[in-house]
DNA sequence: TATATTTGCTAAACTGATTTAGCAACTATT
DNA sequence: AATAGTTGCTAAATCAGTTTAGCAAATATA
């Protein structure tokens, strides 16, 4: 049972396959072909259960209909979620999506996007690892289209759809501070990123503006590539008894945030009595902890269909490329038990 | 700057485009193109950067190097792990990877089956949605490779690569009776799937084993598309006072079994002193509960492993098709905080 | 020396669609 | 009646590769 082409359907009507093509793709009126013809060739076209070949259609117009996702790990909850809304975005559109996880390796993501480069996708939705500017120039010297998410390059002119990652730390920090927290720590990444940049900055701005002191002790760096460990020694050297002590964390990301609630549990620290949390991102984790987490949680549904919409934008009109389209959301502060409520 | 062809190698070196293609596809030896022809053409396509159009490719040979894998849901940390470790393999096998979420549901999965057999996919993963048996069938009479995982239809014959469902859900309860829990209540799906029969059957075995009743009052079956509030109904009828009250639970699936957790701490119950949980998966959500969760892991690496590898080996060689490969893997029972001990 | 084989390469067909250019046959206009 | 325009359709080119069949020249064999 071969699959049904245009030739099958053109030849069993004794018509062209063009005639068979121009009708199928509803532009039968415009061409003038008669309806009865028209009806002919959709009633074999259902018969013989026909569906275009993409590859041949993608070969000749240049178009796939399928759009290239490459996020850190689709494993990730956050890139998850992300990646739900994406794929549901574009399917309510009629697109595809591929994903990759670069693993926040710019080799990688450099590997995936030249795989997906060899006429696959009709472009890139990318949540760019450290040091990976020259690719992202690259697609635009291609003119391939691309939105970048989560983060961007403030030294490229491109189309993104972020978070004011500034403003939600802020919040959250003034969030401690309101409930008269003085020592605050941050526990961050030690990535190269514009967000995590933010991050960090917001939470220092809070801290002035509320006239507290900013002390580095209280701001931990882990390596970029962390694991339970690091967050360990980190806690540990936080809750330290004879030096001042800990009042609260901020968590800059969630994955460093379970792995820090794992550690306080394991270390007997009470949330919130003995220390109050707040944390980037919302996992389901969060929710049954025993003192489910205070988050600034991002607008995922938001973020998955700007992107989308932004690319298709300029997908069918690439002239737009000239004017990039820089969009930044609002998170949601939950607040929940962690904080003292 | 046009994407450089085949072609654009060819003619700058005054040979044929058949000749070029042979060189850069490794078949110079075999078709015996002069060493030094071959390596101008190598270093010319190098030169150039010269990237074979996947389309055009596709269109003639037939393959596509993809893989379609439908599952679920992207965003539910499980199907999450597992694609991650599917995308993995096949990266190492040099395929990439179409995700689509069915939401378990069998029109779109239907949907999503058609729109990948446009000739875009060499094969399929599949989780297949209840009542989807007739897609299955279709791809097997197109002679469209494909292996089920997480569950299978046991009318037909197929690939699949599973879990020993009802060893598992055996095991789990028996750990329970270990511990002198006796009245032991089950809360699963509504749905008619192979594997979630299995975990109910592996319990009820488990019960009679230890001569211990079946109370049909203690086995909560919820509704397919269940809510919190479901899961919150169906806990508060087990630990009604009045009644004789409940030991300890297993859950399904860790999507229950998080809705389980938020209720039973929203109810002041304590686990494990009040109740002994144990759960079917391993989110991370079970590791930083307050008592982190017994449970029953799947081996998610061995499972995105061996399914791409039989679904490989089907594609490379179709004959194969003959004799189905049905693989069952073994599960990690990982004993935490939640059941007592 | 004549024939057979090997070497090194190419032309053309093919995959399955879209798109351009254009051809009859019929109708309308002058 | 001659010209122009419309209607309804098709042939062939095109996208960028792979693959088949085969050719001319060089070399080997009888």
């Amino acid at each position: 049972m071969k699959k049904t082409s245009l030739n099958d359907i053109a030849q069993r009507l004794g018509v062209s396959k063009t005639l068979v093509s121009m009708v199928l793709n509803g532009k039968g009126k415009e061409h003038r072909i008669s309806d009865e013809v028209c009806k002919k060739v959709e009633q074999v076209a259902k018969e013989l259960n026909y569906r275009p070949n993409q590859l041949a259609k993608g070969l000749r117009t240049g178009k796939t209909n399928t759009i290239g996702l490459i996020i850190a790990d689709i494993a990730n909850p956050f890139f998850g979620k992300l990646g739900r809304e994406i794929e549901r975005e574009a399917a309510r559109k009629g697109y595809r999506v591929i994903f990759s996880s670069s693993d926040e390796s710019a080799e990688k993501s450099q590997q995936q996007i030249e795989m997906l480069m060899q006429g696959q996708v009709d472009g890139f939705i990318i949540s760019p690892p450290m040091y990976s500017e020259e690719q992202i120039l690259n697609l635009a010297r291609d003119k391939k289209p691309y939105v970048l998410i989560d983060r961007y390059f403030p030294e490229i002119d491109s189309n993104y759809i972020i978070i004011d990652n500034q403003e939600a730390a802020y919040d959250a920090t003034m969030h401690l501070v309101d409930k008269e927290l003085k020592r605050i720590a941050f526990i961050t990444i030690n990535a190269d990123l514009v967000n995590m940049n933010d991050r960090l900055i917001g939470y220092k701005k809070a801290l002035l503006d509320s006239g507290l002191p900013i002390d580095e002790a209280l701001i931990k760096v882990l390596p970029f590539s962390h694991e339970s460990k690091d967050v360990h020694n980190a806690i540990k050297q936080l809750i330290r008894k004879d030096k001042k002590g800990t009042d609260a964390i901020l968590f800059a990301t969630s994955k460093v945030g379970i792995m820090g609630i794992e550690s306080l549990i394991s270390l007997g620290i009470n949330i919130p009595d003995d220390l109050a949390i707040v944390s980037f991102d919302d996992p389901d984790a969060y929710k049954i902890c025993y003192s489910p987490v205070t988050v600034m949680a991002q607008p995922l549904t938001e973020i998955g269909k700007m992107a989308v919409q932004v690319l298709l934008s300029e997908i069918k009109n690439p002239k737009s490329s000239i004017k990039t389209q820089k969009i930044t959301l609002k998170t949601n502060f939950v607040i929940r038990k962690s904080c003292g409520s």
